[in-house]
DNA sequence: TTTTAAATATAGGTCTGACAAATATCTGCG
DNA sequence: CGCAGATATTTGTCAGACCTATATTTAAAA
């Protein structure tokens, strides 16, 4: 018997089935694609109904811990953790967290200076064609001067996403999602006002160049400047906006 | 009307019932602490059963998206978005994936070493009084020879994120939860045998002193003996692996 | 004999309707 | 005026039923 029912009290049963049957996979107790027992028996060995028992499961699969198929061979199976769907859950919540405004933009622009540096480094270090390539294609499109702005942006994280998956190392891209996903965009919403297009493509050329040189001095240098023209454009967004403050209530 | 029923197929309504809501809480539509429709009125609305906007609402309960309370003035709510929760998600779902061998422990260690020294460098532009005593009280347990190697593990985890937490920068601290509680305590996990505490608490002092002091160079290099010295213990673990195995099997 | 089509059994997906439990608010009595 | 109890609202849980997808088995047809 692997799921036990451990006296509950009598509150939030669903959570803590849920809660249960997670830690029975977290520690191994149930294996990769191993099939749960079915939620009638579930719900007969737990002593509860079996909505109660879907709620938990549905919980379960919200985290990305189980899936479910139907039919005589089908059932609830342990999850294959992979990294692609942690990313989105993570792009997700953070995407949220810097929508509440959680962090401070140049606090973010710290982060991304920091942790591109080692992205640039590391892919120096070993050049990889493919990712050269991938590189290459967005800088021509983000030179092509009838993209809208939201298609810059776009080409703008592929460029970055690219830069990090060069570097082929898992958990650094793991980690690096966060940045892509959530704080690559929210720089750019907020500085593409007044950000040169030519320059923001042409440092990017620089790190390119950089990295496929094996150059990683050059590449950190330009990735320096282009955060630095970022910070700059942030600095000059909120000078305008202070002065338009400024301008549209002298008179109160 | 702020959710609409977007002509569904028949299939995994749950599912899509709990993206609509999603959606609507990701890009604005719903604020944080707003309540929702009641159960009853989303089940009206939707044109479903009670049950199956439960299922939805409890997806997105395991995102940490919503809460419920009970009583006339509860209901299910938007929550405010919580780097801690965001934290403790990343990091289960991290171990998971350490867990099922996902990343090679060279990578890792590689993966430390970078981030690492980020936040030595951080933190020792700003060294924060309050941060060091929580390091320094850290290396004080970790000289306890009466430690188990449970609790020496679970100090070096502490004195990380003390590390971590001290470069102040929010962003920074998202990205590293997911080595501090994932990546650190399995690379712990597989040196610790083979490891001298005194040497470890000794290089974890180093790194204190070299950020108290503002010294940068001195903590990161500190840093680097650190995991070298853990990819040593590592690759002697494996090479004591390969001699038994040469060992235990030799008249095959 | 092989192939195809239909029946069947299994397990998840959804519905209806009900009661339980928590809790803010209202009501009436001291 | 203050407090205890009734009340209403909303989530939490339950029971049992039916629908739907699908693998397997069986039977018919080529």
């Amino acid at each position: 018997m692997i799921l036990k029912y451990d006296e509950v009290v009598r509150s939030g049963i669903a959570k803590q089935v849920a809660e249960n049957i997670r830690s029975a996979i977290m520690d191994g107790r149930l294996k990769v694609d191993e099939r749960l027992p079915s939620e009638e028996d579930l719900a007969r060995s737990f002593g509860i109904s079996r909505p109660t028992v879907r709620e938990a499961l549905k919980r379960l699969a919200a985290q990305n811990l189980i899936h479910s198929k139907r039919g005589p061979t089908g059932g609830n199976f342990v999850k294959r953790p992979d990294p692609e769907g942690l990313s989105k859950a993570i792009t997700g919540a953070a995407t949220l967290l810097v929508g509440v405004g959680a962090f401070d933009i140049e606090e973010i622009i710290t982060a991304r200076r920091e942790t591109e540096t080692i992205c640039c480094r590391l892919a120096a270090e070993r050049p990889d064609p493919a990712y050269l390539a991938l590189m290459e294609d967005e800088i021509r499109v983000q030179e092509d001067k009838s993209l809208s702005d939201e298609d810059f942006c776009a080409s703008d994280v592929r460029f970055h996403r690219a830069l990090v998956d060069s570097t082929g190392n898992g958990p650094l891209k793991l980690m690096m999602y966060t940045v892509i996903e959530a704080f690559i965009p929210i720089t750019n919403m907020i500085v593409f006002r007044v950000r040169e297009r030519r320059r923001v493509a042409s440092l990017h050329r620089d790190i390119l160049e950089g990295i496929r040189a094996g150059d990683a001095a050059r590449a950190v240098a330009a990735l320096g400047q282009l955060l630095d023209y970022v910070s700059q454009s942030y600095a000059a967004a909120l000078q305008a906006r202070e002065n338009r403050k400024l301008a549209g209530s002298p008179e109160a």
